[in-house]
DNA sequence: TTAGTAATGGAAATCGTTTTCCGTATGAAA
DNA sequence: TTTCATACGGAAAACGATTTCCATTACTAA
């Protein structure tokens, strides 16, 4: 394995000069930047990232930390998404990452939690998924030990920054189009899990939509799941003219219900993601960009690095109307 | 942060012993142990990873290489299955796990991946996902300079092993109980992707049953998508008395296709996924315990750092028969 | 008692970087 | 020419483990 002390010796400098270079300090001169970077291309060096995070506290290892939607028997699209769209952004900025799931610490306390990211080397990191009664996680941000990006959590201080789409704006949009599209005015809303920062963001959304086009809103509280969205629908969705959902994975359990009760309600969805190859009717969501939002949370991270303080990201949605034909031919 | 030294010093020994402690080497008494023991527990220690990595060759990171099924529009249920159960069972086992995806290699050359593993301390991978068209891959896999095990792909040499459930077996299984429940002797087979290893083992089942219970067999390739499932059901369905598939989504699109088509067809389906809950009919497919699959590989890995020599293991199947209210309700 | 061997613990080198600190060279200003 | 500041490059100390090798000590056998 060729080493930094390899290159030192082709292009006849010091080892820390290399470094130097390799890192862009101010102080090196053309002629010898030159030199090296030679070198490294001649030799085909690589730095080896584990000495680098071993000997560095500013070295880029980020832990990605994830709350999978278990409990929602969930294919989980958009985990995926956002994992996908982070991996590849920190591959741009030569960040480590390392995957973490929320259920591994599960009975661990902060401090065991901190070791263990320690113990990893790791001084950034990412995290989605998370809701309010995630205690330990929200210890571990308040003690700014790490830099912190959350996407979804409106969760900032001086290490940590929140990388979110308007989920209020959005929310209040798709409805009211949908209201505006159709007639009747009484409103079942199946709003995600309980203490989701999402979902009160959302019903925040609705009741202001409420309240501006007089509508009647029912709210019922499901997992972000078909199955919930599905007995929410049988229960509650005839005595309603519309019915507005918190994911499109719900829109869907909604209508297969309507389906079978042989009704037929107008569903409105969240999200935008390719579940809509399964809607059964025509209907509108909100499309989120789940791979450009993890890769602006790693940018920002990145940005915290460089000294920027903690701050609120606001990433751009899009509304569109799902067609199932659109879709899957 | 609480170093081996610090753990030493309280319990009075070498930073050596400590370290022999614990990496469970022989020459410690049980007294010292004891002490070291003790130190550990007191101080929370808990191992800096990297730098073990760092300084030794076997130390466990691992890369977990995938091949995202990405042309294909698919719900990623599986690949997240996989990856959650590896990381898991690594946790368990105390790796260091790095996530990476084929996609961030393409136009690389095998030196470059290999420097690019190398300069992460990586001494061991799991991979899958691969191809038969994955060059660069096979040739790293060749180069023995990394202890591997491929999920689905029968490559095996002293320094790799296979964990894979017996593909031939259970297509040849699902599609027999398929034909055995219905009437008719003309199957359609849709296939997955061409020169994948799973899709050629499959068609060998398929081949042998025809042979065996006196088939025609039209075999068509696809993408396992949806959408290839369901063009190739438009257009070779109503030919056939049975489709079997090489996957649930890709079943889903037959039966969507049938269903469009005003005609009845038994469709059989290959995974046992979640997705089974979008299933509009009755369906035989193979159940495959992704999570298990995945956890073995990384036990299999262990083994090869034990010492063992590359091996191919079986995982068992399960076959199972999904209707629609079995699943959603 | 003595020699020889095995069990045990410690000192120090090592892994491949980063980073601090210091010495020298270079140039400009006096 | 001398002086001083600045730019540049190098030596060496971290980072936190592992691992080799050597020095004890303890124990057995003669």
């Amino acid at each position: 394995m060729v080493s930094i002390k390899d290159v030192a010796k082709k292009a006849g400098v010091a080892i820390s000069t290399v470094s130097k270079v390799l890192n862009n300090y101010p102080n090196v001169s053309e002629v010898t930047r030159q030199k090296v970077e030679e070198a490294v291309k001649e030799l085909n060096f690589v730095p080896n990232s584990v000495a680098a995070a071993l000997s560095s506290k500013k070295a880029g290892r980020i832990a990605l930390l994830v709350n999978l939607n278990v409990s929602a028997q969930a294919i989980d699209e958009i985990d995926m998404r956002y994992i996908s769209g982070a991996l590849q952004k920190a591959m741009e900025l030569k960040f480590d990452v390392i995957t973490l799931f929320f259920f591994m610490f599960k009975d661990k306390t902060v401090d065991e939690l901190i070791r263990y990211l320690q113990s990893q080397s790791i001084t950034g990191i990412i995290i989605y998924g998370l809701s309010k009664e995630d205690i330990v996680i929200h210890e571990l941000i308040e003690k700014q030990i790490f830099k912190c990006v959350a996407i979804d959590a409106p969760l900032m201080n001086d290490q940590t920054s929140c990388v979110s789409i308007d989920h209020v704006k959005a929310q209040y949009e798709v409805a009211k189009k949908t209201v505006e599209e159709n007639t009747g005015n009484k409103i079942l809303y199946i709003a995600g899990k309980k203490n989701g920062y999402v979902t009160d963001d959302r019903i925040t959304a609705m009741k202001m939509l409420a309240d501006d086009l007089d509508l009647v809103l029912d709210i019922k509280y499901g997992e972000f799941s078909e199955k919930d969205a599905r007995n929410i629908t049988f229960k509650y969705g005839k005595k309603s003219n519309i019915v507005v959902c918190a994911s499109d994975l719900m829109a869907i359990g909604a209508m297969k219900a309507l389906q079978e009760m042989d009704i037929f309600r107008p569903v409105c969805g969240f999200d935008g993601t390719t579940l809509m190859g399964y809607v059964g009717q025509r209907m509108n969501t909100v499309k989120q960009d789940f791979e450009a939002l993890s890769a602006k949370a790693v940018e920002e991270l990145n940005n915290l690095y460089d000294g920027q303080k903690g701050r609120l990201v606001m990433m751009p949605h899009e509304l569109v109307q799902i067609n199932y034909t659109d879709i899957i031919v």
